[in-house]
RNA sequence: GGCCUCAUCGUCUAAUGGUUAGGACGCCAGGUUUUCAUCCUGGUAACCGGGGUUCGACUCCCCGUGGGGUCACCA
């Protein structure tokens, strides 16, 4: 049997770094077993229903390339479904549920209910006045069957709900083993809404089967409910998957990472200028470590050592820092051509235009000194324009203002009748700068320290013969001259 | 509170009865360099507590403690 993964968020408008995990992992496991992964859209909650959620969603999938094989997909901005097992989309799925809730009730294994809302609160209210566990009460259990019919047809308000037989229900779940829990503390869930569509239980469970749908992985927190949905299957005479219930992703206090405390989605880190396959990368070793030594990987590494039984217990702080460090990794790597094309947004979004020759270069050089994408919004302007500086820090410390300034002028002097090919590459530029200053006898400290503040206008910055190369000889004479009329004698 | 669940450096993790408890991020120090970044070297720092089992426990069992999840006509 084919190994057939789901990814079943409710529609939200963006898609969170932990859905991104879970996603990722049910991605893994598909690719890796030739399987298929498939994206089913939870709607059924009406009164939280988001307008363009799901093209969203498929935006943020597709900008971190983990789109599935079945289910909704954008097709000119518009959404489509493909697969043979649809609708995916559970809002179009309620003769489905209809059905399934009708055998239910056939088989007696589910009951209508129509106590009202505000009879569930007291109850509940009670219940914890008395310190007893929340449950619904059977209020409804052994209503006659002529009254269940002549309410109902009158038009007054019902659910259906779950008759949880007796004994004690057990589940596999494949990163923590065998989950048991007595039946009596499991509610009788309802199924049907009084609006006619299904709850999560009663939807994720005829779905999954329909979809056949071999592994379950989702979050912690439906541990608790998986119960539920084991008994469900059995009532219903289906064998249930495999479970497998991811670790929850925490803030940096240990509580469930939230919004409160940081970015959660993953639009938000993209804009943030980290790059969809860093981001990918640091999400999957949250709670999964596939060699212990190694840190990057990329996809089709992560899909060969994806190992759902190797998925740990306990939760994982996400740590913006470790983050910080992965995406300088993946920024580092990047050609200077690639990175351009991706750093350009950014520029275009903070309204700065800049030559692309110019730009390209800059990449070349700083980067090893960007972190985020974002970080060359920073960058780029002292390439653009001197920034003004004090003219006290083109001295270096073991030099004085006369030294640097006549330092400035001879380079400027030597720079000046230097062959344009030297202007090529920067390897030229410090050949031609470093035989200059042997030349004179001269030292590296006191020459290339005031050359280099005199380009970048400040104290820290990429070596004078990458801010020469960039700059071109005009800007790079111009400059020189700035600071050398900035020095006073 | 009931139920479920988890527990190794500050953080992400490795170790599946015998290791000086390893790696990564961060931090600190040194090297390279005109400076910064990169890079290289080194350092800092952990088995929640108590009982067992065993010749021997981070590893197995029990209890405790602490954290988390969940108790909706939300997912």
């Amino acid at each position: 049997m084919s190994v057939r993964t789901r990814f079943a968020p409710s529609p939200t408008g963006f898609l969170h770094v932990g859905g991104l995990r879970t996603a990722l992992y049910n991605y893994l496991l598909a690719r890796q077993q030739s399987g298929q992964y498939l994206l089913r859209i939870e709607d059924t909650d009406r009164e939280r229903l988001v307008p363009g959620a799901v093209e969203k969603l498929l935006e943020a999938f597709g900008r971190v390339n983990l789109l599935p094989d079945e289910g909704p997909r954008l097709v000119n901005g518009a959404v489509e479904q493909v697969g043979d097992v649809g609708p995916y989309i559970q809002s179009e799925r309620l003769p489905v549920y209809q059905e399934h809730a009708k055998r239910l009730l056939d088989a007696g294994a589910a009951y209508v209910c129509f106590c009202s809302s505000e009879r569930l609160d007291g109850l509940r209210k009670q219940q914890e006045i008395a310190k007893l566990s929340t449950k619904y009460d059977r209020h409804c259990l052994s209503l006659p069957a002529d009254e269940v019919l002549r309410r109902s047809a009158a038009g007054e308000a019902h659910v259906l709900r779950l008759r949880v037989p007796e004994g004690e229900t057990s589940f596999e779940d494949v990163i923590r083993g065998t989950i048991t829990i007595n039946n009596a503390e499991v509610d009788d869930q309802v199924l049907i809404k009084s609006d006619g569509f299904p709850t999560y239980h009663m939807a994720v469970v005829v779905d999954d089967h329909l979809m056949k749908i071999t592994h379950v992985i989702r979050g912690e927190e439906w541990i608790s409910s998986t119960p539920k949905h084991v008994i469900l299957y059995r009532l219903f005479g289906w064998d249930a998957p495999l479970f497998a219930h991811l670790p929850l992703l925490l803030n940096p206090d240990k509580s469930k990472l939230s919004k409160r405390q940081g970015d959660v989605a993953v639009e938000d880190y993209l804009a943030k200028g980290y790059l969809p396959e860093a981001l990918v990368n640091f999400v999957a070793l949250l709670g999964f470590n596939p060699k212990a030594d190694q840190e990057i990987y990329a996809i089709d590494e992560l899909i060969e050592l994806f190992d759902l039984t190797k998925i740990n217990k306990s939760g994982a702080v996400f740590d913006q820092a470790k983050l910080n460090w992965m995406n300088g990794q993946y920024v580092m790597k990047k050609t200077s051509a690639e990175l351009v094309a991706l750093v350009r947004p950014f520029l275009d979004a903070a309204g700065k235009t800049i030559d692309a020759a110019l730009l390209e270069k800059i990449c070349a050089i700083e980067k090893t000194r960007m972190e985020r994408l974002t970080d060359i919004v920073e960058i780029v302007d002292a390439y653009v324009s001197v920034p003004a500086f004090d003219p006290a820090i083109l001295v270096w410390k073991k030099a004085d203002a006369a030294d640097s300034k006549a330092n400035l002028v001879g380079v400027r002097d030597h720079l000046s009748t230097v062959e344009e090919t030297v202007w090529t590459e920067i390897g030229l530029v410090e050949a031609s700068i470093k035989a200059y200053i042997e030349s004179k006898g001269l030292s590296n400290g006191n020459v290339l320290w005031p050359t280099r503040v005199a380009l970048s206008g400040r104290a820290a910055s990429p070596s004078p013969f990458e801010l020469a190369w960039a700059l071109g000889k005009d800007e790079t004479m111009r400059r020189l001259d700035g600071a050398i009329a900035s020095l006073a004698t």
